[in-house]
DNA sequence: CTCCATGCAAAATATTTGCAATTCA
DNA sequence: TGAATTGCAAATATTTTGCATGGAG
């Protein structure tokens, strides 16, 4: 149940909770794959109808502010929300349901670092993604 | 200098060497950095005046396709295009001037493989990043 | 009751498309 | 010459801002 931590950190911060917000975050601590803000939008209406798609901008907006949610880019585009994880974690995501998954990866941190130096860099942070299919998705 | 290598190479596929073309490509090929749409209308109406931006996006798009160049995604835009390097390489860049270098990474293939089969991803792609100081830009 | 938050409308950006004029091959 | 290309203008799409109203605390 991270939508309910979520609404305790906003109140936490000092921001108000209120029903558009609930709606929005909700629809994103629960869904299992990064969303864009109209995607929020149509999906958060179903729970709260009048719902604006900019109170979907500003939420969205303050829970990338708090590290609740995190920015995700993909080839199909970069506007893309998904719940943040716990620590510095890396993301697999299925091509086909879009799903996205977690998985650690402390082992590359000194392999980054090296490859800084070979090119007088240093390397503060790094990026990255893989992208396949799931089981899910794998036949059909 | 690859600008005369991406001409010919659009030439063989077919299309046209125009001066807009040209204004386009040796802009993007010469750069250090990944432009954006509107950096490269600027810089390369300082070849060619008369350039339009319309033009830059399509030729941009085509520089896409042959993989001459590539769409670069940072945390402040992911609308830059940068000179494609050969074989599959990733990016090195500097926070502080943009700067790109390539470098390979062969050996995280099978990491990356093993990470999929953890989580029942047949993993196809990867994205992967580096963001630190170059030499350069250490001090100031 | 006091602000913060909302959502509309409008503005600011970014990107794409239609089309007549131009130009490469 | 004929088809591809250009660049303008206009259409879309996306995101942000101004502001009067409404609601949380």
């Amino acid at each position: 149940m991270s939508a309910k931590k979520w609404l305790k950190e906003l109140r936490a911060q000092g921001y108000r909770l209120t029903d558009a917000r609930r709606a929005v975050v909700e629809t994103v601590a629960q869904s299992p794959r990064a969303l864009t803000p109209s995607e929020v939008y149509d999906l958060a209406r179903e729970r709260y109808p009048t719902l604006g798609l900019v109170t979907v901008y500003r939420t969205l907006e303050k829970l990338e502010e708090l590290h609740l949610a995190q920015r995700v880019h993909q080839d199909d585009g970069c506007n893309a929300y998904l719940a943040h994880a716990e620590g510095h974690q890396h993301l697999l995501i299925c091509e086909k349901c879009k799903k996205a998954v977690y998985f650690e990866g402390d082992d590359l941190d000194d392999f980054f670092t090296e490859v800084g130096k070979k090119h007088n860099f240093a390397v503060k942070d790094h990026w990255l993604q893989l992208f396949g299919t799931c089981e899910d998705c794998k036949y059909g």
